[in-house]
DNA sequence: TTGTAGGCGTTATCAG
DNA sequence: CTGATAACGCCTACAA
């Protein structure tokens, strides 16, 4: 409860009888310090419990060590495993983390970066919320020469500027398409998410690829935008009361996929012998449902830990005097998917 | 990408030929600066886009807005939901929140925790390992004068040191396992979480509570103990096992709760005929399942705001010259439950 | 109302 | 290898 003030190098100094550049020096291990010293400094420091005060340091040095993370939902599992992911890779390479949560609103997504670069974040890892479609917060950043990394739902026009962390989502989706075809479906339905969002669009194209190399026409009707989990029901309906519904359907990402599975067993609707269902995401939680959720699961901690590497790897480049003044190269990083098979999409034998 | 430097309030200064300290005035409407001059640096603050510099605000001001938020797992959506709230209401005082996250690890906590106390953060929400039993990390959080609030997971020895948000977890789970007698279960089980958790013994003691009112007697081997939602599935298996097995299960948690339902499908075991279940958390997932889950719905979003409220009043009071010396009043705010009857606890009737 | 000067804790530059 | 000294950007007595 009582206020001490915590020792500073000017305190070690003092007692040491020594200037505060030397303790400075020291205290960091810098090379220029006679061992002695030095060995001297640190048992004082040890002693007096003396811990470098951050702001100071990052008062001059300008770093942080703060990076900022920007994610539409806190409360998707998917990005909880992503921030984990990101968290622990920071953590190891002794940055903080800053959360900002978006709600899936634009605005509170440029009020989080400005907040960020207001904050002086070393750098930013952000995955975009459906609405945005304006990119001068993300422009802004880079203004500021805060690097910043993409994750999941990445911009494509933004691809040379930022690094990004994604899987192959037309891949992804091709593969879930191929399987429900693979295991006896024939009218695949595809309940895709907002417009905008690239991911929505790669997965579109797989699911499309995957029809042409079936053979089967793609029907328009068979594919439905939607604001994700919100109104997944509702498409689910709309799909149900074609003249010709299908007989399986692909859904955009597990919440989703979670919703028609709840939905079709309301209405009765046998899953998987009426209707086959493939989502998304890998949620743990498929694995629980009944019938199980067969999905494409993203490596998501791993997205985490790999966006947050090469976020580090760009902030590193630009303070070390050699590449400093080198463009630093933005890459893309493309993890792989892979198919789970769960009960929703595997009809018994006949 | 070019390194432009900020502008300042000596830049300012100079720019109106005045003082700096005018300026430092004018920009925080200290209330001794003439309207005039005011309004000059304002206008040209606006002008030239100053953003006032929080490292070297804090470093004098020995404030830094950041509050450090722990909690044991982030993809756990009671945490994601509890993490919104906190932050929503951080973000309208003006505070950027700092996570941690423990995996419920008692020595990540600790790191946490000091990671916390070096960065200078102005306080910290914290829910607690499944693993603490050693509050020392916390004493000296105390020590450096940095208010603290647990919220869910909290310590009851600390009540009087800390504030907390809580639910009154004594009384949810009497209201489960009470909903569960009066929909005509007879032996009902219980499925708790680590021993030393107070969550645990607070709902260990609502579900013997109503076991009592109701004349039944407690029996020990319904009474489980459990690593949380890792062994729920063989915390299921040993109730099953018994030579009287409970036909019904009060779990910790919807985690938990949702393990269980799966490995009881797993089996065969009808839900709720069979075997009725009750969580508690209330979780909107569990609405999804087959059957629905009843639950004690916990107000997450709101504890998590709560706290973030709690922990800002202790900032500011010990910031407020005419209370600083005054002793902070700690509170334990405790948030109602309610049920939320699913299918999973409701026999059809006969 | 405004300015001066000193300080917050650390790092960096440049002599010695 | 070590020590002054000047930043970093802002705040705050104390004077004027």
């Amino acid at each position: 409860m009582k206020k001490k003030r915590n020792t500073t190098i000017k305190d070690l100094a003092r007692r040491l009888d020594i200037s505060v550049s030397t303790v400075s020096r020291a205290l960091r291990d810098a090379p220029d310090v006679n061992y002695e010293t030095k060995q001297q400094v640190l048992a004082l420091a040890e002693q007096l419990n003396y811990k470098r005060n951050m702001l100071a340091t990052s008062l001059v040095s300008k770093r942080t060590y703060n990076i900022g993370v920007i994610v539409p939902e806190l409360s998707v599992p998917f990005f909880g495993y992503a921030i984990s992911g990101i968290q622990q890779t920071l953590y190891e390479y002794g940055y903080k983390m800053l959360i900002g949560h978006t709600s899936e609103q634009f605005k509170l997504e440029q009020d989080s970066v400005q907040m960020m670069i207001d904050n002086q974040v070393d750098g930013i890892i952000i995955s975009v919320s459906k609405d945005t479609e304006d990119y001068q917060h993300l422009h802004q950043a880079k203004e500021e020469d805060i690097p910043v990394v993409m994750f999941d739902r990445v911009i494509p026009e933004l691809q040379q500027v930022f690094s990004n962390v994604i899987v192959d989502d037309k891949d992804g989706a091709f593969n879930a398409t191929a399987h429900l075809i693979e295991h006896g479906y024939k009218r695949i339905a595809h309940i895709s998410g907002p417009k905008n969002l690239y991911i929505s669009q790669k997965r579109i194209e797989g699911y499309k690829e995957a029809l042409e190399m079936y053979n089967i026409g793609f029907q328009s009707e068979y594919l439905i935008h939607c604001n994700l989990r919100v109104d997944a029901a509702t498409a689910t309906e709309q799909l149900l009361r074609l003249p010709e519904p299908p007989d399986a359907i692909f859904a955009i990402n597990d919440p989703v996929a979670f919703e028609i599975l709840h939905y079709l067993n309301e209405l009765g609707v046998k899953v998987p012998e009426e209707i086959g269902v493939v989502g998304y995401t890998g949620d743990p939680m498929g694995r629980l449902f009944n019938p199980s959720l067969t999905s494409i699961r993203q490596p998501s901690a791993m997205m985490g830990s790999k966006a947050a590497e090469l976020l580090i790897k760009e902030i590193n480049h630009k303070h070390n005097p050699a590449t400093k003044n080198l463009p630093f190269e933005h890459s893309t990083i493309i993890l792989p998917t892979e198919l789970i098979t769960g009960r929703s999409s595997v009809k018994k034998r006949l």
